[in-house]
RNA sequence: GCCGGGGUGGCGGAAUGGCAGACGCAGCCGGCUUAAACCCGGCGGCCGCAAGGCAUGUGGGUUCGAAUCCCGCCCCCGGCACCA
């Protein structure tokens, strides 16, 4: 048979028969050491396009090269299911989210299985399944159980546009993360999850390798900052209670001159005169209209307004006023600061425009401190104007005023985190039903685990009222509490759709467990997961909520090690052809299905591998398809064409080009340097074409190379290779066979082109044995008579000798 | 402003201290073909007749030798940003 290469016939023949035999599923008596890879799942938006391809054709490959390298491989697919879109479609063309999200399932499940990637089907996670959702639902109740989940009044980023609440972690640049509707905030009572209990933690990677990339974006986002809260007096009639400010810097404590509370801050409302009142009312209330966008719009222009009250700094009995101004955010630290303009920015920038004194409380070589200041500076040596302290080196400062707050009960050392508890309510219906119940009587009681799943009621109205669509449902919502039966009612908001994908990975190692999110068995075998690839736009969201959820699991005994990733990749970012992010409007954007229907999926999960470092990302190159396909088709045609045989053929070359290739593409693939591994194999093609053309081949060498290049090319293209390897009369699966291994005596040349240099220029090459050492090469190099003639009769004053490579004469 | 990534032919990119431009696209020349496509072979940084010189954003430095290491600057992409 040497028909030609159609990559259509081959591809539906062989995704039918890997489905039916079951190839890749994962088998837990398996005996060997386990991989478990994962690549993000998607949301099933009803369309699979090109960034999952780029995400999940390399993730494909890698654990394929895994599975070739003997490894028991895991390496599941499934869906994160729940979300707006389907409840958008719903209210704007009346569907039924569920029928919109299960039809969308399908037909992704269809393409997913086009790219051909080997994904174990029988594991399939659907997180809006009710025998999904039961157990977000059971892990919502064990948080509970645990004092990780609570209920609390607090100011929430509300999306006017998806009528929800959202977490901070959503909000960018003030904007809903989905819609890019201005986030207003509105002081709701919510549920939290308690990640700042593991704030500390988070910050340790220690043990995982993930980019740097993102361990530092989740290190910002999580904020860390030693200081210290110090206790002002406040000296206002009645008021019996101090004034709590966090500062990093209380060795300038003595250079407060003044204090300034958020507008939102508790005490603004007692400490206020009478006086003063109007103005802050309407500060207030301009600030409370203020979106963050507006806030930010204001050039950081401090604005500001006296309350009219005075605190008590407590190391020097003096009083300051106090201020009240939007630079001063309520949801950081205690919402307060003490002010030194002498010694921070944004302190001096206030003081100048309001009029208030600047005192330096170090002094500094580069700066006159007993003239007025022209800016606020930090790194002082020594503490001055601070009463008993100065003279204290600035090294001992921080320590010493800490000390001495401690000793006289007015402050202590403390450490401050910018991460805020993960508010996860949303008032939605597409969602995990939050598992409580409330009771006059019994308050808020958790619903039994016997009875869960809390399943969605069916023929809900989606009327956008602000109000979940749930609390519309009488007859959902009426249940009896489960203490004494009376009279209760359900809760109505629903989780956050990044509780469903914070143990989703868990949850595939005994997807259809009835009795538990998954057995200990399958927990010790499989988890944690080896390797991870997806998007960097998870950095901050999911990739910090399921180490939360992991470390939190561990504490209760129900996974083991600390981290649930052990090695995360993140590709970049595949743009248009253009250059540009694809869209519709810009109308640049690639289909996946119609790539496929042109050139075949092996060719465009190759040609996506192609375009460049996978973690970099970068454009689609369409035209660059042309050089994948006359690969493949080279490939095929060097399989299937006769070749005319010879025993006693010199073998060496065509050897060493197969064994270069192997140990090359390893290393690549080991890599996820995709791109210069398809250009290895590409050698190796265009190697064995050469030696095929040039006359007679050595069977064996020639059976090798035809046998190495399908290996090696299998984890990319999984089709071609898979038909070609039965085709050369191979047994089924090339993708259970083992990955070749090279030979490091046949990659060796027999010859060696060494350059000659003279002072760092080129000016002659020398071929000489693989054998010749240094005297050899510089014997070589003074019998060149083109180098003699350069030389002029000069003595080199050095000669740098690189083994094999290079000579380097210096005059 | 801070943090991270990046800047190399017409294009995507390769080379992480040792021959800059692997591999591929596009282009040009040639072969095959009645012809075109496919396929095959070849040529492709700039200046120069040549010898040679100049070339990896830019200016310095280290080195026998720098795209690669160090310092300054410019530009692009991503993230964070009044965090006390």
């Amino acid at each position: 048979m040497t028909d030609r290469y159609d990559p259509h016939r081959i591809e539906s023949k062989w995704r039918e028969r890997w489905l039916q035999d079951k190839l890749y599923a994962a088998k837990d008596d398996d005996p060997r050491p386990k991989w478990y890879a994962l690549t993000m799942f998607p949301y099933p938006s009803g369309d699979l396009h090109t960034g999952h391809w780029y995400a999940m054709a390399p993730s494909d490959a890698a654990a394929r090269y895994r599975r070739m390298k003997g490894y028991n491989v895991l390496f599941p697919m499934g869906f994160d299911s729940f979300g707006l879109p389907a409840e958008n479609a719903a209210i704007k063309r009346g569907i039924d989210p569920m029928e919109w999200t299960y039809a969308n399932i399908e037909h992704m499940r269809g393409q997913l299985q086009v790219m051909g990637a080997g994904f174990d089907w029988d594991r399939e996670v659907v997180t809006s399944d009710p025998d999904y959702y039961k157990w977000s639902q059971w892990w919502f109740l064990q948080l509970y159980k645990q004092g990780l989940a609570y209920r609390a009044e607090a100011a929430a980023n509300w999306c006017p546009g998806c009528h929800t609440v959202l977490a901070n972690e959503q909000v960018v640049d003030g904007r809903c993360e989905r819609s890019d509707d201005i986030v207003e905030r509105r002081f709701l009572t919510q549920w939290f999850f308690r990640i700042t209990a593991y704030a500390e933690e988070l910050l340790n990677f220690d043990g995982i390798e993930w980019p740097e990339r993102i361990r530092t974006m989740q290190t910002n986002w999580i904020g860390r900052s030693e200081g210290a809260i110090l206790s002002f007096g406040v000296d206002v009639r009645g008021v019996d209670e101090s004034l709590s400010v966090f500062t990093t810097r209380p060795d300038t404590v003595y250079g407060a001159t003044f204090m300034v509370l958020a507008p939102e801050h508790a005490l603004v409302e007692r400490i206020t005169t009478a006086e003063q009142r109007p103005a802050v009312e309407d500060y207030r209330l301009q600030a409370s209209r203020q979106t963050e966008i507006e806030r930010l719009s204001t050039e950081r222009e401090k604005t500001g307004v006296f309350t009219g009250a005075y605190a008590v700094n407590p190391f020097n009995g003096e009083r300051v006023p106090i201020w009240i101004a939007d630079y001063v955010l309520v949801t950081y630290g205690t919402g307060a600061i003490m002010a030194v303009p002498a010694h921070d920015e944004r302190d001096f920038a206030f003081a100048r425009k309001h009029g208030l004194p600047v005192v330096p409380v170090f002094d500094h070589p580069d700066v006159d401190i007993a003239a007025p200041l022209e800016a606020a500076f930090s790194g002082g040596r020594t503490m001055v104007n601070s009463g008993p302290f100065n003279g204290t080196p600035a090294a001992e400062a921080v320590r010493k005023v800490i000390d001495y707050a401690v000793e006289h009960g007015f402050g202590e050392g403390t450490v401050n985190y910018r991460l805020r508890d993960w508010l996860i309510s949303r008032q939605r219906y597409w969602g995990t039903p939050i598992p409580m119940i409330h009771c006059d009587e019994h308050g808020i009681v958790p619903v039994p685990e016997d009875d869960l799943p809390v399943e969605l009621p069916k023929n809900v109205k989606f009327d956008p009222t602000g109000q979940s669509p749930l609390t519309q449902v009488e007859e959902w919502v009426n249940v009896p509490c489960p203490v004494d039966g009376r009279p209760a009612r359900r809760e109505t908001d629903t989780m956050d759709t990044f509780m469903c994908s914070s143990w989703y990975q868990m949850r595939y190692v005994d997807p259809h467990n009835p009795e538990r999110p998954f057995s200990m068995e399958a927990a010790r075998k499989w988890l944690p997961v080896d390797q991870y690839t997806g998007g960097p736009e998870h950095a901050v969201m999911h990739l910090l909520y399921t180490r939360f959820f992991w470390k939190a699991a561990r504490d209760m005994g129900i996974v083991f090690g600390d981290e649930p990733m052990l090695r995360l990749f993140n590709q970049g970012v595949l743009l248009g052809p253009d250059g540009n992010r694809m869209s519709k409007s810009r109308g640049n954007v690639v289909a996946p299905d119609e790539q496929v229907s042109r050139w075949g999926a092996d060719a465009f999960r190759c040609q996506l591998m192609f375009v460049g470092p996978w973690d970099q990302g970068g454009p689609y190159n369409p035209t660059g398809m042309q050089g994948i396909v006359r690969w493949l088709n080279r490939l095929w045609n060097l399989t299937v064409e006769p070749v005319e045989f010879a025993d006693g053929v010199d073998s060496r070359e065509l050897r060493r080009a197969t064994h270069k290739a192997i140990e090359a593409a390893t290393n690549d693939i080991e890599n996820f340097r995709f791109n210069t591994m398809i250009s290895r194999l590409m050698e190796h093609t265009t190697a064995m074409h050469r030696a095929r053309e040039a006359g007679p081949v050595n069977t064996e060498a020639w059976n090798e190379a035809v046998s190495a290049a399908l290996r090696l090319t299998a984890p990319v293209a999984p089709y071609i290779t898979e038909e070609l390897w039965e085709r050369a009369g191979q047994r089924y699966s090339v993708h259970l066979a083992p990955w070749p291994e090279a030979d490091p005596e046949l990659t060796r040349d027999d010859e060696i082109e060494v350059v000659v240099q003279i002072n760092g220029k080129v000016r002659d090459r020398l071929t000489l044995p693989a054998s010749a050492d240094e005297a050899a090469a510089k014997q070589a190099m003074f019998a060149s008579e083109r180098i003699s003639g350069l030389l002029e009769g000069k003595e080199p004053r050095r000669v740098i000798y690189v083994p094999g490579k290079l000579l380097n004469i210096v005059l």
